[in-house]
DNA sequence: CATACATATCATATGATCATGACGAAATCA
DNA sequence: TGATTTCGTCATGATCATATGATATGTATG
């Protein structure tokens, strides 16, 4: 469903979800706690960053922040800058031009079962995935190192 | 949602859905019907008769046949060959594993919306996205030509 | 048996996604 | 100011989906 891109892209938002939201985390950080290429991370966390979904700080001590609260952030803004939704997904079978009023022989079918996963994206909040015990790989936080005690 | 080939796929099938079942159209017939690529479509469609979905007969008067009628024939038949739904896409992180006794933060409200996404295609006949009037692209039927005359 | 026809198979090209590596630019701090 | 740290950017490579082209194989027919 969705592409590496973007699966990355969720599950490096709900890394910085569980961080303590006033100090930035390395790239690098996160990189090495989803178990993720270091260098294409950077690169996902960067457009992130230009569409406002988190912050980043150059220099020492920078790194990466969510912009706002999980809770004010959606899954969509996540994955739309990697997986957009454009008007081709609601056509099954790839038309362009496939409304209501000219319809392909799938499209309301296929809307009925289509429209909630938009949906799901829209509306559902980074902090409703955050469910705090049970995920042992993505919410392996930052463990005691170097960070945090040299500032 | 779907790749650009088992889109070919359906819309091959949905082509063929709308012949008569007892007379072969040839792979090129299909391409041109759908305007895709005939030589990639040849392939797709040769992946489909090894799947039992499609019928192939060669030499002259040859082509392809649906193996069973439309109604008969499930959307995931025709799509699983090229995009087959495996558990990692069960998971919206990617997971391997991910269950429900050991789930990750996005399990179940995941399942939610994507699980009516695979009964859609594995209930969803062939025949049901028909209809006969409306689709001017995909139901596009063989026109006069030189084939069916000629026999 | 020879020819035409249509699928089957193989080899190659192209483009997008995924990934790596090197270098530049800003921020901090001694 | 200069060294270090971190993100920003560019250049390159690897892999896979998509697409094209050529040839082989099976089938019908005169």
């Amino acid at each position: 469903m969705l592409s590496k891109t973007s699966e990355y892209a969720l599950r490096a938002v709900l890394f910085l979800a569980r961080q303590p939201r006033d100090l930035p985390v390395r790239a690098s950080d996160v990189a090495t706690g989803l178990g993720v290429p270091a260098n294409y991370l950077s690169k996902v966390l960067h457009t992130l960053s230009r569409e406002g979904v988190v912050t980043s700080e150059r220099g020492p001590g920078g790194g990466f922040r969510l912009t706002r609260p999980p809770h004010r952030t959606t899954l969509a803004q996540v994955v739309e800058p990697f997986d957009a939704f454009n008007s081709r997904d609601l056509c099954l079978l790839g038309r362009r031009r496939c409304h209501d009023d000219k319809p392909c022989g799938a499209h309301e079918r296929w809307r009925e079962v289509f429209d909630p996963v938009i949906d799901f994206f829209r509306e559902t909040m980074v902090a409703e995935l955050l469910e705090p015990g049970g995920e042992a790989l993505e919410s392996l936080t930052l463990e005691g190192g170097a960070r945090g005690t040299e500032r």
